[in-house]
DNA sequence: CGATGCGATTACAACGTTGTACCCCTCGTC
DNA sequence: GACGAGGGGTACAACGTTGTAATCGCATCG
């Protein structure tokens, strides 16, 4: 590695001394490529694509000139001749909340695992990004759309109905004619407190509230965790429902506190995530509270968050693996097919017994 | 919704009873709209892209038409005349660590704000995923890559050589003719290391190592921990030095763990990023040690998972809102011109007090 | 031996857009 | 009144690919 003479360019800029030299000469096209080998662009296109009748030896030309001019078909054409862009749109209101992040990871891997591409997408939980981004350009870039919605409700299903193939994850919004992949919600929140109840907890606190909700994960959750308390036959204590409208660590935490500082006595927390779990165990520890010992924890997601929480979290695993694997089966088999009639499916989900609980 | 009533189908399948009627009917082109409007295709195309000599009724005229057909321009028809996607790729090892995650997050919001879309591809750890995807066809769906790659190393620089525009990001792999967007590891991890001594900290051990690691993030904050130890005139102990080669939860908790088991006395940890601290953190909470008294621990990133983390974990903020908006912005320019000189940025970085030490 | 079929290849059009060149018309100017 | 300038509009080609139909030669068949 040697240095180019300072004095070759006095008045030069402070370039770095080894500029990749891009050989910028365009992508060769299916044309440079039959025109080395002789052929009709068709003929090459037929063997780029294992059209059968070609003959060997002229098989065997066109593919010497691909290599030599290392050609690669351009996907923009081909999408523009066949309407198929190989790639998804993933809409999650933030990446930066673990759930979303790890639905990610599942979805682009199913996905890649299918040769298609994901595009993500932020909506920032915000109502008016996520009506926008249903009718929004860039989805023309785009097969389908996995749509996860945390803001609009009940009443916004019309704006489902556009021509994009679209499968919906999640429980803010439901329409007959959507695909649509869920979890367990109310069975997955009744097994997190049924599991509370059996450790002999009976004044068991929830976080993550959203008054007035009926659908919705918060007011499926806050279902599964009534029926619980029912069939126990264990009284509902209004007090110890903590409210937070953002599944938040600072909103775990806020509703912890709230909770602690009403006086109200309680043995045990359904959260209803892992990471409202994980900011009121914050509140918890701060306030000198043991947990399990004093206050038994339980949240839903199964994140990797709380696998080495302190302590490590116990928690409701919804089946996220298998939510995003059917959610792109079922993605891809509307694009293949837009008539097939729409499925609701339901994830499976399971306990994992940590150490807070 | 009423119930179809069952005799009606015998055989029928389970097909929702409100199938979303698609209008399949094609997106409308220049060509539908200017045959409403009278006008040729390309006036229509003009007048979509506000080019000015068009007379005021004509523009007129082709704007309710477009209106009337809910005219759309097509992306990837624009793609293939103008050569431009609209898009980038953000390419990383995997969105579940939060490090990842908060990084495409910010990502993605830059590149929304200059009307750019960003496809993320993960490299799940393998090198070879890293190397081929810099050749990967799928590049050819855009512009240009943000690439952080965590498993090539010293010796792959030629695999940079690419035609696509590209900006580094992260401490793997350097290259004079790439731009490039790194954080300032070296200094940040000195400070770190500074924060504990200025606390009373002498023996401190490290998370996080890479043996024999020069560059890379591992390497290069070992050399900040040491400079800083240096500086004070603390005498190395080998034995203080903790070996993760993953930055994971998991190994974070592995290696305290033996740390732990050594019996080496250590009263201040620096984990080498965040993960690996909480990790820790659960290590010393398991073994009874307390944080910050006994040990003092300080991470770096500075993600989410530590503000709420019981305690809070104290951390260096290596910037990662600018280091998003810098390569976005980098990346933007190359694509602009591919003649711009390469140039390499440093974000600036800060250390975030908190309750661990 | 002509008809038929099929393998191999090609020309052409089309996907939807935009750049280029060109035409027509009006207006102002000499 | 001829001319140039330029506004307003159009036709055409091209981006790179693939489906369709057509062509050609050769082998098989009745």
């Amino acid at each position: 590695m040697t240095a180019a003479p300072r004095s070759a360019a006095p008045g030069s800029t402070e370039a770095a001394d080894l500029p990749v030299v891009l050989t910028d000469a365009r992508a060769s096209t299916l044309r440079d490529v039959a025109r080395l080998a002789g052929v009709s662009i068709k003929t090459v296109s037929n063997v780029v694509n294992d059209y059968p009748h070609v003959r060997p030896d002229t098989r065997q030309r066109v593919m010497e000139a691909v290599r030599e001019l290392d050609y690669r078909p351009n996907p923009t054409a081909r999408t523009l001749r066949s309407g198929r862009t190989g790639a998804l749109a993933l809409a999650v209101p933030e990446l930066r909340l673990p759930y979303f992040a790890e639905l990610a990871d599942e979805v682009i891997r199913a996905a890649d695992r299918r040769g298609m591409a994901v595009i993500v997408e932020q909506t920032n939980l915000d109502r008016q990004r996520e009506v926008d981004l249903l009718t929004s350009p860039r989805l023309r870039m785009v097969d389908g759309l996995l749509f996860s919605p945390l803001e609009m409700g009940a009443g916004d299903e019309r704006f489902l109905e556009v021509d994009t193939p679209l499968v919906l994850l999640g429980e803010r919004l439901f329409h007959p004619g959507v695909d649509h992949v869920t979890m367990r919600n109310v069975e997955g929140a009744r097994a997190a407190t049924e599991y509370l109840l059996a450790r002999g907890r009976r004044r068991i606190a929830v976080v993550g509230v959203h008054p007035g909700e009926v659908i919705g994960s918060a007011g499926l959750r806050l279902r599964g965790y009534l029926e619980a308390l029912a069939a126990a036959g264990v009284p509902v204590d209004e007090r110890l429902l903590g409210v937070a409208g953002l599944w938040h660590l600072r909103q775990g935490d806020e509703a912890m506190r709230s909770l602690l500082q009403s006086g109200v006595a309680f043995d045990g927390v359904f959260a209803f995530n892992d990471t409202l779990a994980l900011g009121a165990m914050h509140a918890l520890h701060l306030a000198g509270v043991r947990v399990p010992e004093d206050v038994a924890v339980v949240g839903f997601d199964n994140s990797d968050e709380g696998l080495y929480s302190s302590p490590s979290l116990t928690t409701i695993d919804p089946g996220r693996g298998e939510i995003a694997e059917r959610a792109v089966d079922l993605l891809l088999r509307r694009i293949a097919d837009r008539s097939v009639p729409p499925q609701r499916l339901e994830a499976g989900f399971r306990l994992v017994e940590r150490s807070s609980a």
